[in-house]
DNA sequence: CATGAATGAGTCTTCATTCAT
DNA sequence: AATGAATGAAGACTCATTCAT
């Protein structure tokens, strides 16, 4: 489905409130106000305000997918780094769209309207395959060891970039940083985040025993 | 502040029932309905629904603590041992106390009451400190390597038993394990989960590199 | 099901309101104003406007009941005694119940409400039922003749008598009655109907032809 | 005032939706749809939905007239006749512009639109002068006894007919007619419909007593 | 102490109509 | 002539809270 301009900024404004607030705690005539347009065009162009989230959805989720297709055939790239290729792009993906994943966590956890959580699953199931595969050819090349647990590997990436980006405050005063700038802290944390899990998925992948 | 059997019994009803729906998914009656109170009581008992809210951290805050104060004196028990430790009590609490850190969650992402706000605060910052404790004791000992970012050590810590505890059904479904019953699953998760994160933490704390 | 002294004062007003302007036409504002109640009231006492109507029919419902058991049994009464009381009886009924039989033709055109369905399609054919005993009875005494259509006989009963009621204003034009009182206008017609009914019943049932 | 082709197929689905779910429970986009027209056509070309209303009685109204000019000044025909050719016509003109009369019936009851209301008045009054007529005809001739209720009369030919139309099916449960197809089972229902009526006049026309 | 009743603000949605093009 | 977009009013309903008893 295609979306015209006027409908995009409904679903922008829309995001960035249900991030904020969650979807009880923001109204239609929120939106409205904050996307400067009349309180009913929103059911003109969406049906509802359930359905504004499913639009939401429909225009994110493609966004989000771990684009790793290429990856999975190209056999100049080792499988290792194909792995931190993939972590540096979910660092990445979290920070620059920070709102649709608060989205994503709220919903599953309790708005739990069944078109999104379906989208959610099959983009859960979708990555986990993925992975799978590039773990699997590593340890066909015998570079990475045989046991591997890939949902919790991936439980630990998605876990710890999501705790680390929902509390980069705590991070920052912990770590006295508070004389960069934002954009400075931004990009620092992003770096520290991603070699700790590169670290943490090397050990994962490598380390016998 | 001390609550009655019966305020207690409304804590509990309204604990299970915001961590289900949302703060703002569940309205007093709700609440009321399935404790098998009079609506009124609510707002007798506590002032408010904001109030109650309030009142559950009271009671719960309390137990989530990581209760290390005790490890920090032992000197029987080494440093890794101490982190060990830590873990396993982690993924039980989560566990056993899921509800509460459901809300804590959301009251994070979108409530954002500002008494809980606080208070998980200062569950954060002082588990912070506790674990920096045993680590510095760890790296006195020379056990532990120096630079140890404790904060990203803690982020995947909750961040990996947290989503692996959420999507507890992907790992059910993407390991084959449906032939299991639930008290069997739940028992396999946490001692794979706790097993997965020690490996990890072994790995940041002692591995040079 | 019983309802309270308010309850019914809601009702009443509201199948005051419904058979003057539809139930499309009323909206619960008008109802909570005209009978002075908050207008939560009527979803906290009825769940919604739709159960209202049907609360109406719950409560009116058994009073529109041909009262013809006794009848039945009452050997010292004529069958044709029996339909003339019948008839009486009706005229007096809708007379007195205008509102309620306005209603029930309102949704049977047009609102379909089906609980209001339901309870109007048991009552016609309960009253059917029970006239045709009547008719069967006087057969059998040979007092009536053999082929009577029940169902057409009793289509010119309530059709002739709502349409005189419903449009009463004619009648008093066309015959220059208004000089007469609105009370003195009402016996007279009722009288006239009740005659001119009465007179086609004995027609259609002894009139052999 | 004239309609185009566009006009009338407009009013044609209004009616027919109008009669469905009545004036307040049909919408204009409902209308629109249906027709396959845009929406803004409507007040576009009949400037409001209550005009629209307006239009279909202005269309139709003609079409219910009881046509018996011709018939009151033909001497061919006896005045009895007459009457039976009008509750043939009567019958004949309900069964096929069913959509109208109920339309017309709910207007009365509900909605009193007041160029409606005065349209069918007009068609009352002017339908009872030309009966009056006839009958009056009868009179002088002798054929029909002195004292009739020349609206009583109308009301039962009008409400028998109606009530019939309104309840075929309870006629067909009641009869067990469900083995006829629906034309078979209209055109006996008329019949019948048009012989019962035929005999009640017969007796309030000529019948002494 | 406890409760049924009541309230007013707020929810989302639908509506007939109008306007710019 | 014809239309997609827009609008403001009104719709039914839910909510947390309060009050009289």
């Amino acid at each position: 489905m295609e979306f015209s301009d006027k409908q995009l900024q409904i679903i922008e404004t829309a995001e960035k409130l249900f991030a904020d607030r969650g979807f009880k705690g923001t109204s239609v005539r929120d939106i409205a106000e904050e996307a400067g347009i009349n309180l009913a065009m929103i059911s003109y162009y969406f049906g509802s305000k359930v359905k504004l989230m499913e639009a939401i959805f429909e225009v994110r989720i493609g966004s989000v997918h771990m684009r790793i297709e290429s990856l999975l055939k190209d056999d100049s790239i080792t499988p290792l780094q194909k792995i931190n290729m993939l972590v540096d792009e979910h660092v990445e993906r979290v920070s620059q769209k920070e709102c649709f994943y608060k989205i994503m966590i709220t919903e599953q956890l309790i708005n739990k309207n069944p078109a999104v959580l379906h989208a959610t699953r099959q983009l859960k199931i979708r990555n986990a395959e993925l992975v799978g595969q590039i773990i699997k050819d590593g340890q066909k090349k015998g570079v990475f060891k045989k046991k591997i647990d890939v949902v919790l590997m991936l439980n630990t990436l998605v876990g710890t970039v999501w705790q680390t980006m929902m509390n980069r405050d705590y991070y920052r005063e912990f770590n006295n940083l508070q004389s960069l700038s934002d954009q400075e802290f931004n990009t620092l944390i992003k770096r520290k985040l991603s070699i700790h899990i590169k670290k943490l998925f090397k050990d994962i992948l490598t380390n016998e025993a």
